[in-house]
RNA sequence: GGGUAAUUAGCUCAGUUGGUUCAGAGCGCCGCCUUGACAGGGCGGAGGUCACUGGUUCGAAUCCAGUAUUACCCACCA
C-alpha cells in the first residue's frame, strides 16, 4: 500500500536546489511595472566582500517571507538585491591581501590600487548573493545593483554637487575622529566606545619663577608636548592665586598660561586640566575660547611628530609608558591611579581613534534631518517595534554635521578640483570638464588647463552612497520620472538591524524626502541581534558563529529558516541554538510524513458520514487559522504566525484531524474525505510556503498533478471565510474526551488493545454527538451509550460538566479516587467562591462590560454544576 | 550622567484594551510505548509567590510609583 520509493525521512538536499533553479527559470522573482499593486523591498546591501552570517539569515529570511506572501497575494512583488562597496572595510581587506603578496599600498599608484580592488571585488564580490540563493531568497536577480557601479556612483556625485550648491556640503577645518590605522577620518557613527581600564597620571607642573608645583591629572602623558595651557575652575579656591601666572610644562619645558573655565570639574583629579587642543575635542573647544594655539604632536599614523621633539616616530601608546617613566625619573610623577573610562575605537580597524584637527568635507544635517524626524514622529514611517522611536528622536534632535570625506582610495572620489593654493581655490562639479570651465571662470584665466587642476584625493563615506539606495536602485536620479522609480517608490518595508538605524535608516529617510519629496518606505522592521547561547553577539572574531551553509547542508534551508524565526519576536535578540534548526528540520519531516500518510491511502468512491464532523471541525478551524495568520503577519508578528502554523499543522492536523479520519489498517478512505483532506493540506502548504518555500513546493506538486507554470510560489494566498465557533468547539470537546480516555487507560494500565464501553450521563443530545464514531474509534471503545444514573464500579471522568463512565471491569482505588475528587472539589469551591463574591459585588455588576458579566455568569453556572457532580460522585464512593 | 527596554517553568520566550476556565508554549527533563505516516515519532507527567515593596481597583503577571539586577542606546568628564 505505501509506496516504498517515498523515503521515511525528508531529504532537503534532493529538493532545494532543484526548485530554486525552477523558480529562476520560470522568472517568478522577476518584476516589471504593471497595473498591479507593487510590493517592494530593497535589501540592506551586504558588504561586497562579506560572507553570509547568521544575522543575514535572520534578516533575509524575514524579507523573503514578506515578499513571498505579497507575491502570493497577487501583488507585484519586487525584492531588489545588491551589494555595498563598503569603502573602508573593502580597502582594508585589499590592503591585507596585497600585504600577504608582499605589496605595500604605498608602493602602488592610486590607479593600480583601484585595479586590485576591482579585481578583488569581481572575484569575491557577490559570493554572498549566491549564498542567499541557498537560503531561498526570492530576489529579482536581474536587478542586482552595486553601490560602486557607474550609475549609482553618478547618483552619489550628482547629489554631492547638488547639496554643495544648496550650501549643505562644505569643507572645513574641524576636530574629527581619526583612525590612525586606516589613516582616514571617520564619522561619529563609526566610532565604538568601550569602557576600558586606564591609568590616571598625576603630573607636577612647576610655576614659573617659583618653587611651587601644580599637579595635573591626565590619562595621556604622551600629549604633554602639545600642552598650551593649564585650566582651573574659576571658583576653585585652591588655584585662585595662580591667576596671571605661567607654568612650565614638564618634558617640553614650554611656558604656558594659567586659564580659568567653568568647563572644569572641580571634583575630578586635582581640579587641574592640561589643555591640549590638538588631541582632545574639549581641549580644542577651550583652546578656541581662550585663543590658544594648536600644537599637533602626532603624525597621521599615531606616532610622535617632529613637533613633539621627543620620541619622534614612536607610537603614542609606547610613548605614553615612556613619558610616564621619564616623569617619574624627574620626580614629576606624583602618583598613578586606576581609571575606568570610555575610549573610542574604530569600527573597522579597532584602532584607538584620535581626535584630530583636519580639513574635511561635511554635510550639514540641520535642514535635512528636520523632515526625517517629523516623518518618524508622525508615523509616516513606522518603526517596528515602536520602542526605537524615542532613540531615533533623540538622535535626530542632537545630530551633528556628517563628516563625509575619507582618506581612502576605494569609493566615489570627491568631485572637487583645486586650482590654487588658497583655502577657497576649488570648484565642485560633475566632471573634470565642467570643473575646468568653472575654474577658468573663477580665475578669469581662459588659459587654465586640465593639468592645473588637482582633484581632491579623498573619497566619500560609504554611507554617502548607501543613503541613496532606495532611490538609486530604481535609477531615480538619472531618470527622476522613470517607470521604475515611479512605480516601486516608495518601497513598502525595510528590514534591518537596529544598530544601523542612525547610520543608514535615518539618512535614507532624509534622502528620500530631499530628492523624492516622499519617505522611502512605510515600515521599518528592526530585527534583533543574533547571539550565541551565552548571549555573546555572534562574530567572526569570537568564532562563535556557525556557517549558515553548513547548517543548510545539515538541516535544510527550510529547517534553518524555521529555527531562526521560531524564537525571534520583533526587536528582541535571538539566542541562537542549533537545536532550533533541529526543531525546524523535524517540523519539515513531520509535514513530509503527513503527506506520506495521505498519499498511501487507497481511495474508494462515496463518502463516510462518520468523517463529516471532523471535516467540518477542521475546515472551520482552518478558516480561523488563516485569519489569525493574516492578522499576525499584518502586524509583523512573524514568529508568532509561524508558531501558530507549527502547532496547527502538528497538533490539529496531524495529531487530531488525520487520526480522526484515518481509515482502519488496510481499508480505503472515502473519496469525499480524501478530497477535503487534500484541499486542507494544500491550504496548509500555502500558508507555510513563505516560511518553508522548498518542502511546500515539493509536496504541492506531489499532492496533485499540476500543469506547467502552476507552482506554489505563485499560487494565490488562501482567503478565509467566516467560521462557526460551535463547529470548532464540538471538535475540541471530542479531543478532550479522547484524551481523558487515553489518560485513564494509561494511568490504570489498561493497555490500548482491549475495547470497553463508554457511558455518558446525559439527558439530552450533546455537542460532541456528531463525533461519537470518532470517539469510538480513537478511544478504542466497544460502544457509547447514554445513561441517566451513575454506573457503579466504572472508571469515571468529567469533560466540561458532563460525566463519563468507562466500564473497564476493574475496581477503582476508592481512596485515591476520593482524594483526587476532594482536591478538585476544593479548587472548584474556591473558584466559585470568588465568582460569587464578584457577582455579589454591586460595583462589579455595575461596572463590568456586559460580555464580561455574561461570561462570569456562565462560569458560575458551570462551576456549580461541576461541584454538584463531584459531590454526588464523592457520596457514591463512601 | 541621560534614555529605552527587560525581569514569568531548568533554558528561550508568549501573555495587545485589568476578569482567579491564563498562569501558557517550545526545547530540555522523567515515565510508558519496537501501534501499519513519522523514534527527526506517539501518549502521559513533574516543574513557576509571574524580580522585590508599596499603591490604584470589587479584582493586578497585566495599570502607577519606588527598589534591585540585566541588557542596549546616547553623552565631551581630563
Amino acid at each position: 500500500m505505501s509506496q516504498p520509493e517515498i523515503p521515511k525521512q525528508y531529504d532537503p538536499s534532493q529538493v532545494e536546489d532543484r526548485w530554486y533553479a525552477h523558480w529562476i527559470e520560470k522568472g517568478y522573482f522577476r518584476s516589471v511595472p504593471d497595473d498591479r499593486e507593487p510590493f517592494t523591498i530593497v535589501i540592506p546591501p551586504p558588504n561586497v566582500t562579506g560572507v553570509l552570517h547568521m544575522g543575514h539569515i535572520l534578516n533575509n529570511t524575514i524579507q523573503d517571507i514578506l515578499i513571498r506572501r505579497a507575491r502570493m497575494q497577487g501583488k507585484n512583488a519586487l525584492w531588489v538585491a545588491g551589494t555595498d562597496h563598503a569603502s573602508i572595510a573593502t580597502e582594508a581587506k585589499v590592503v591585507q591581501k596585497l600585504r600577504a603578496q608582499g605589496i605595500k599600498k604605498s608602493d602602488l599608484s592610486r590607479e593600480e590600487f583601484i585595479r586590485h580592488a576591482w579585481e578583488w571585488t569581481n572575484n569575491y564580490g557577490g559570493i554572498i548573493l549566491d549564498q542567499l540563493k541557498k537560503l531561498g531568497a526570492s530576489c529579482d536577480w536581474s536587478r542586482t545593483r552595486f553601490t560602486m557601479e557607474p550609475s549609482l556612483s553618478d547618483a552619489v556625485l550628482d547629489v554631492f554637487v547638488d547639496l554643495y550648491e544648496k550650501g549643505l556640503i562644505y569643507r572645513g577645518l574641524r576636530m574629527i575622529n581619526w583612525d590612525p590605522e586606516a589613516l582616514t577620518a571617520l564619522s561619529n557613527e563609526e566610532v565604538i566606545y568601550r569602557e576600558v581600564s586606564d591609568k590616571l597620571y598625576f603630573v607636577r607642573y612647576r610655576v614659573k619663577d617659583q618653587d611651587r608645583f601644580v599637579t595635573v591629572a591626565t590619562t595621556r602623558p604622551e600629549t604633554i608636548m602639545g600642552d598650551v595651557a593649564v585650566c582651573f575652575h574659576p571658583n576653585d579656591p585652591r588655584y585662585a592665586d595662580l591667576k596671571g601666572k605661567t607654568l612650565i610644562v614638564p618634558l617640553s619645558g614650554r611656558e604656558v598660561p594659567v586659564i580659568y573655565d567653568t568647563y572644569i570639574d572641580i571634583e575630578f583629579g586635582t581640579g587641574a586640566l592640561k589643555v591640549t587642543p590638538a588631541h582632545d575635542i574639549n581641549d580644542y573647544e577651550i583652546g578656541k575660547k581662550h585663543s590658544l594655539p594648536v600644537i599637533d604632536v602626532f603624525n597621521a599614523d599615531g606616532t610622535m611628530s617632529e613637533t613633539a621633539g621627543l620620541w619622534v616616530g614612536e607610537d603614542r601608546m609606547v610613548v605614553r609608558v615612556k613619558a610616564a617613566s621619564k616623569l617619574e625619573e624627574l620626580g614629576l610623577l606624583e602618583k598613578v591611579e586606576e581609571l575606568r573610562h570610555a575610549v573610542g575605537f574604530s569600527e573597522r580597524t579597532d584602532a584607538v581613534v584620535e581626535p584630530r584637527l583636519s580639513l574635511q568635507w561635511f554635510m550639514s544635517m540641520e535642514r535635512l534631518s528636520a523632515p526625517a524626524l517629523r516623518a518618524v514622529v508622525e508615523d509616516e514611517v513606522r518603526l517596528i517595534p515602536p520602542k526605537f522611536k524615542n532613540a531615533y528622536r533623540h538622535w535626530m534632535e542632537n545630530i551633528r554635521d556628517w563628516c563625509i570625506s575619507r582618506q581612502l582610495w576605494w569609493g566615489q572620489r570627491i568631485p572637487a578640483w583645486y586650482f590654487g593654493p588658497g583655502e577657497n581655490d576649488f570648484v565642485v562639479a560633475r566632471s573634470e570638464a565642467e570643473a575646468l570651465e568653472e575654474a577658468r571662470r573663477r580665475t578669469d584665466n581662459p588659459g587654465l588647463g586640465i593639468e592645473d587642476l588637482k582633484q581632491d584625493p579623498d573619497v566619500l563615506d560609504t554611507w554617502a552612497s548607501s543613503w541613496l539606495w532606495p532611490i538609486s536602485v530604481f535609477d531615480g536620479f538619472s531618470e527622476p520620472n522613470g517607470p521604475d522609480i515611479n512605480y516601486y517608490y516608495p518601497t513598502n518595508v525595510l528590514v534591518t538591524a537596529p544598530e544601523i538605524l542612525f547610520f543608514w535608516v535615518a539618512r535614507m529617510i532624509m534622502a528620500g524626502v530631499e530628492y523624492r519629496g516622499e519617505v522611502p518606505f512605510r515600515d521599518v522592521y528592526l530585527t534583533g541581534i543574533v547571539r550565541d547561547n551565552l548571549r555573546r553577539k555572534m562574530s567572526k572574531s569570537l568564532g562563535n558563529s556557525p556557517d549558515p551553509l553548513e547548517i543548510i547542508k545539515e538541516y535544510g534551508a527550510d529547517g534553518m529558516r524555521v529555527g531562526m524565526l521560531i524564537a525571534s519576536s520583533a526587536g528582541n535578540d535571538i539566542l541562537f541554538d542549533i537545536r532550533l534548526c533541529e526543531q525546524g528540520r523535524n517540523f519539515a519531516n513531520k509535514i513530509w510524513n503527513a503527506f506520506r500518510l495521505i498519499q498511501g491511502w487507497e481511495v474508494r468512491p462515496g463518502g463516510n458520514p462518520d468523517n463529516e464532523a471532523p471535516v467540518t471541525w477542521f475546515e472551520h478551524k482552518l478558516h480561523r487559522t488563516v485569519s489569525e495568520v493574516d492578522h499576525l503577519l499584518g502586524e509583523f508578528r512573524i514568529s508568532e504566525a509561524l508558531k501558530q502554523l507549527y502547532s496547527f499543522l502538528w497538533d490539529d492536523f496531524c495529531s487530531w484531524y488525520l487520526e480522526f479520519i484515518k481509515p482502519a489498517y488496510g481499508e480505503a478512505i472515502d473519496e469525499a474525505t480524501h478530497g477535503y483532506t487534500i484541499r486542507f493540506f494544500e491550504v496548509l502548504l500555502k500558508l507555510l510556503h513563505p516560511f518553508m518555500p522548498f518542502i511546500t513546493e515539493e509536496l504541492w506538486h506531489f499532492l496533485a498533478p499540476r500543469k506547467d507554470g502552476e507552482d506554489l510560489t505563485i499560487a494565490p494566498w488562501p482567503a478565509h471565510r467566516e467560521w462557526v465557533d460551535n463547529y470548532i468547539e464540538s471538535g475540541e470537546i471530542a479531543k478532550d474526551i479522547i484524551s481523558k480516555i487515553r489518560d485513564l487507560r494509561s494511568k490504570k494500565q489498561l493497555g490500548f488493545k482491549e475495547e470497553w464501553p463508554l457511558c455518558v450521563k446525559t439527558t439530552s443530545m450533546h455537542p460532541f454527538h456528531a463525533f461519537s464514531p470518532t470517539i469510538l474509534k480513537l478511544g478504542k471503545l466497544s460502544g457509547i451509550s447514554a445513561v441517566t444514573e451513575d454506573v457503579p464500579g466504572a472508571l469515571s471522568f468529567l469533560s466540561g460538566t458532563t460525566r463519563f463512565f468507562l466500564e473497564a471491569g476493574i475496581s477503582t482505588n476508592t481512596e485515591a479516587e476520593r482524594q483526587k475528587l476532594q482536591g478538585e472539589l476544593e479548587r472548584l469551591r474556591g473558584f466559585l467562591f470568588s465568582i460569587d463574591k464578584k457577582l455579589g459585588n454591586e460595583r462589579f455588576v455595575a461596572g463590568a462590560a456586559p460580555d464580561v458579566l455574561e461570561r462570569e455568569k456562565q462560569k458560575q453556572a458551570d462551576a456549580r454544576e461541576k461541584i454538584k457532580i463531584l459531590e454526588e460522585q464523592l457520596a457514591a464512593l463512601s
